[in-house]
DNA sequence: CCTCTATCTTTGTCCTGGACAAATAGGCTG
DNA sequence: CAGCCTATTTGTCCAGGACAAAGATAGAGG
């Protein structure tokens, strides 16, 4: 019997179900063997590569600790216990402490305890109203849960049931502050990311803030490619195209897009970029809103702008 | 200057690019190239494939059609328009050729009027009820969406708008149908998608269908990896993980993520498939369930099954 | 004539090992 | 300390070969 300690060999993943699991190519992981020596998989009985569970969970941890900064050669060679420390110790002294709503989230997080987080959500947001729920409360909520995310405090779930649940909320809140006083008809606003980020939360913020200034909003959701966002701009007659850039954007690439849509779009459709992104410049052509509490000011300046005669409302 | 009838190719879709956008993988596309000699990318600076536009259209066409069946050595020779010809041959068969509410929203979505369109989703909805809409229109309308992008008459980023204000009036339904009529207990149904899968409207309707049941619902959105979504299912106390492909995702790597996902759950938590991927089978342990409609039923089996004294509501 | 089984063909995925540009780090100078 | 230049790191691409699983086809037997 050749069976004796190692299980059989067919269980454990293929290369394609740890390219799935972890979110690194197959060509990556094939590389990183080649270079650094691991992973170090069996091989099954067509010689294909079979990746044991206790691999992929380092690999899981590679992952997370390269998307938060570190690089594959120096934490490559370090234990499992290693990498979770080393996790767990980042982000451990963030900016702010934690605001107590924060951690109130965190807790019910913890909890899985849906209903009551979402409950939360909603009562915060009752309390302090639209205005300071999207531009303060909400902004604070998603850098701690994504903090607490990077420091392996909370699993992936968690975090997807945070993004589920603040949506809901949030997108209720909007749809109920579009019922009282109609719309301006001016600017419309032209709401999307671009295809490298998923995140929908920065883009739901700010729509919250163009929706209380009494902008026409419309939103592709996440992740449209630049020629089709430019190509809506002109269906649409859009003034303003208001692009989100999450904290773990990047911004090289967010630079490249935002120039091919710039290139891509009527010069008079201004072109505004935002979000929490690090080292987020603004271009020709592309102006930079810094934070949500600046898209208040940006659109006054925009009617001013562009008909010094209406009267402010 | 070189750049007379060719564009720039620097701007044509790398194959990665095309690999999201088809879901074709990579190795697919370079042996079909090498067997079929198609698609026949140019090569930028860098010998590298670039795809023009027409080929990767062809290929959405050739992947839809592979998917209902047709194998790719048969139908690869054939020009694009004989491939649409197919495909909507294909799609003559259907349950109804096309719905005056379908024809409503493409009118509305070929005008770019975004608040039409969704007061209109908004009126259907109000008129039809909860159920109706979620289990009969709403299919027929993302499968008419579908339908006309995939024949080229819609932009994505028309379709782009169409899920937004689709999910928009939607999740406030079911927002308003958990006020009323508090939810029993049991089951609880997790729901979710699996990484390579990230429509959300399958999603939405499926939860709609349990919250009508009165189920307790807790969605943990896109894209979860089936790790944590058994994670998840444990830490929820989950009696019902509900799992949904789309049309356009991939038989066999819904098979296999479903195993894997069965593999990784406790026995007594069920895994129920559903939504409308060609070629979706049942397999041991997880439990097929064909339509909308069939939703309420499998729930009351459900709950007989579970608990046989518990008079029905 | 239909059904089941055995053989042939098609097709997706995996493999090795090489290459290279983009991103990042490190060192230097003003 | 900021800005520039160079070295290293790292992800992705490539070619072309191999093979098993799935599908089609043909033949045997009811």
């Amino acid at each position: 019997m050749t069976n004796s300690p190692d299980l059989d060999v067919s269980a454990l993943m293929s290369i394609a179900a740890v390219e799935r699991d972890c979110g690194l190519a197959k060509d990556t992981l094939r590389v990183w063997e080649r270079r650094y020596g691991f992973p170090q998989p069996l091989r099954d009985a067509h010689d294909e590569r079979r990746y044991p569970a206790d691999q992929v969970a380092k690999l899981r941890l590679l992952r997370r600790l390269i998307d938060a900064g570190h690089r594959p050669g120096k934490i490559v060679g370090h234990s499992t216990e290693d990498l979770s420390a080393l996790l767990r110790g980042l982000e451990a002294h963030g900016p702010e402490p934690e605001s107590p709503a924060a951690r109130e989230v965190l807790a019910r997080l913890a909890a899985h305890d849906a209903e009551r987080l979402r409950d939360f959500l909603a009562a915060l947001l009752t309390r302090t109203g639209l205005r300071v729920f999207a531009a303060e409360i909400a902004p604070q909520l998603a850098h701690a849960v994504g903090a607490a995310w990077a420091r392996g405090e909370l699993e992936i779930h968690q975090e997807h049931l945070f993004t589920e649940q603040f949506t809901t909320v949030l997108r209720g809140a909007i749809n109920a502050a579009l019922g009282d006083g109609a719309p301006r008809d001016r600017p419309r606003v032209l709401l999307s990311t671009l295809p490298q980020e998923p995140h929908a939360l920065g883009l739901l913020m700010a729509e919250a803030m163009f929706v209380l200034e009494g902008c026409r909003c419309i939103s592709l959701g996440v992740q449209t490619p630049a020629p089709d966002i430019a190509t809506a701009a002109r269906a649409h007659g859009a003034d303003i195209l208001a692009l989100s850039f999450s904290a773990m954007a990047h911004a090289a690439q967010a630079q490249a897009g935002l120039a091919e849509l710039r290139a891509a779009t009527p010069p008079a459709t201004e072109i505004w970029a935002g979000g929490a992104c690090p080292g987020l410049r603004a271009q020709p052509g592309v102006l930079l809103v810094r934070g949500l509490d600046a898209i208040g000011p940006a659109v006054t300046a925009w009617r001013l702008r562009s008909d010094p005669y209406e009267a402010p409302r």
